[in-house]
DNA sequence: GCGTAATATTTTGATATTCAAACAGTGAAG
DNA sequence: CTTCACTGTTTGAATATCAAAATATTACGC
């Protein structure tokens, strides 16, 4: 059906768009903490989800393996986060934050909340429990990143 | 309020992850044709709408000019489209599909509509048209992108 | 136990994107 | 006319990401 299809492109764009300009207006605070949003991303998941494997992390926010050493590496470097040596299985390495990381996590994320809130707030809260919904079943009908 | 900010983050979450998902896979399809989305979004948009200033397009898919650049340069040294130089004022570049870029479209388009159509189907089609229209308010809702 | 397959991480090279600066053309005010 | 502000494009440097290969460790079949 080529109504069918259409509507389909539709929903295709819209979501990419709004995906995009809430991702990057979100960004505009993230970024004045020197963090991008991937790093961010990755340091609020331990803050509130406590020390995890880095490939636990990488599924969770959609990142491949090299993307994470990489922006571990460099919130290391900060001294934001730590690797932990596993010896159940040394394959597997753990990272944790530090406090310095708690404390930033601890800045950015109210304002973070409130920057969200307001640019979801042209829905009702009806209408944003529906898009999570159908928001939900999208993200997981598709199966990928090994 | 607390709770109110939580579903709004929640909402956050499953926006971003489904459109990188369904990006990544659409992306499939269209990589097997040496094109990445962009180059793919530019061509198709020449294709069904017709020559465009390259500034315009960026606007509508969310590029930087110096993107639009570095996209245009590729897909003009392909031969997949040419710039035409605009009398009226040469500060505007238009851009306009070649017959090859053309057959290209032609050869990936409805199977990328099939392939979009086919992840979306997870949704029924009200559920779509619903989903559209609180996405649109989304990414109307912000106004970004100098 | 040994070799092989599987898993997690890192490394490396390529690519897409951004930002800021440079450049080119237009328009308007005096 | 000339200057100045504005718009659109390009350039160049920095960065984030990925894919594929390399490495290290574990698990398993025999």
């Amino acid at each position: 059906m080529e109504r069918d299809t259409d509507r389909a492109l539709k929903l295709f764009i819209v979501l990419s768009r709004a995906s995009k300009v809430i991702l990057e207006e979100s960004n505009r605070l993230i970024e004045k903490h020197n963090l991008n949003p991937s790093e961010f991303a990755v340091l609020e998941l331990l803050y509130h989800k406590g020390p995890q494997p880095i490939q636990k992390i990488g599924q969770k926010i959609l990142l491949r393996s090299g993307s994470m050493t990489y922006v571990v590496d460099k919130l290391e470097q900060r001294g934001l986060l730590q690797r932990l040596t596993n010896e159940e299985d040394k394959r597997i390495t753990f990272i944790s934050i530090t406090s310095e990381g708690k404390e930033l996590i601890q800045e950015i994320f109210p304002n973070h909340g409130k920057c969200i809130q307001e640019m979801m707030s042209v829905l009702t809260n009806e209408e944003q429990v529906l898009a999570i919904e159908l928001l939900k079943k999208l993200g997981l009908s598709i199966r990928n990143l090994s």
